[in-house]
DNA sequence: TGAACTATTGATTATTATTAGTAATTTAAA
DNA sequence: TTTAAATTACTAATAATAATCAATAGTTCA
């Protein structure tokens, strides 16, 4: 689908500062941005975008269901596109790089642990912080 | 071990707000607390304490040791004492409870998901947003 | 196509959680 | 006790994010 079309099925109007942002965010490159890393991407390059409607933006698209936002401990929300395939994630200490991955024995061990409380999971989030193993 | 010799182990002097912060964690009646939750019940019970103490000796207690902070996506962060069994937490987003739970096989799988791409795990949070079933 | 209406924007201000600065007070040591 | 050093309460400062609002851009329909 294309990034217009994507746009309108959200319900929101195409318009120039959501589209650049919906491309970043496309953009394999970096994956996972903060409001501050997207601002600073488009002034660079050469866009006339304010801060307040970056934030704006991606509200709407988490809204929309077109991307997530995660809390990861660095104090600011980071974003990335909707995964069709949902995962968690590994943040490296050293670098700030972000891993993906999944892992279905994890998933299930979750969904019995809940469900012996009597709960349902609804959402969940597991983050794991690491370092390179150095030898 | 008393809680003046658990300041004092520290290295920080046992002083009247850090004495009664410690006893609310310790307060098996509630063991997940914010800063503003442990202010509030301070300034309830008749203590002279400022906002900004209560923050410090949290981040204080923290370096210590003494306690761990969680960031739940609840905007602020929670203060627990630090386990001397390490722990998972589900979050009931009716109730807002919080419920504690460990599995050795997820922590396993952690372990070797982080071993596979060359990291070694420093940390980790897991959180579980659920809601109890109803039937 | 263009007037008319509405959504959206950028700039600024407000908010919320948290931290820093500082003069005054408390603690621990002599 | 006396005194130096640590700690506090208060206030002001930050940082990330949200709300306001007048100006502008997108859309609709004649």
């Amino acid at each position: 689908m294309t990034d217009d079309a994507e746009l309108k099925k959200a319900g929101l109007k195409v318009t120039l500062p959501r589209l650049r942002i919906l491309e970043l965010l496309e953009d394999g490159d970096k994956a996972h941005l903060s409001a501050e890393e997207i601002y600073r991407c488009l002034i660079d390059a050469g866009e006339e975008v304010g801060l307040a409607t970056v934030y704006r933006v991606l509200t709407q698209f988490e809204q929309a269901g077109i991307c997530i936002r995660h809390n990861f401990e660095e104090g600011h929300a980071v974003y990335e596109l909707t995964p069709s395939d949902h995962h968690d994630h590994m943040v490296c200490l050293d670098t700030g790089d972000v891993i993906e991955f999944t892992d279905d024995i994890i998933e299930e061990r979750q969904k019995k642990l809940a469900d012996e409380k009597g709960y349902e999971i609804i959402d969940h989030s597991m983050v794991l912080y690491v370092r390179p193993i150095k030898d």
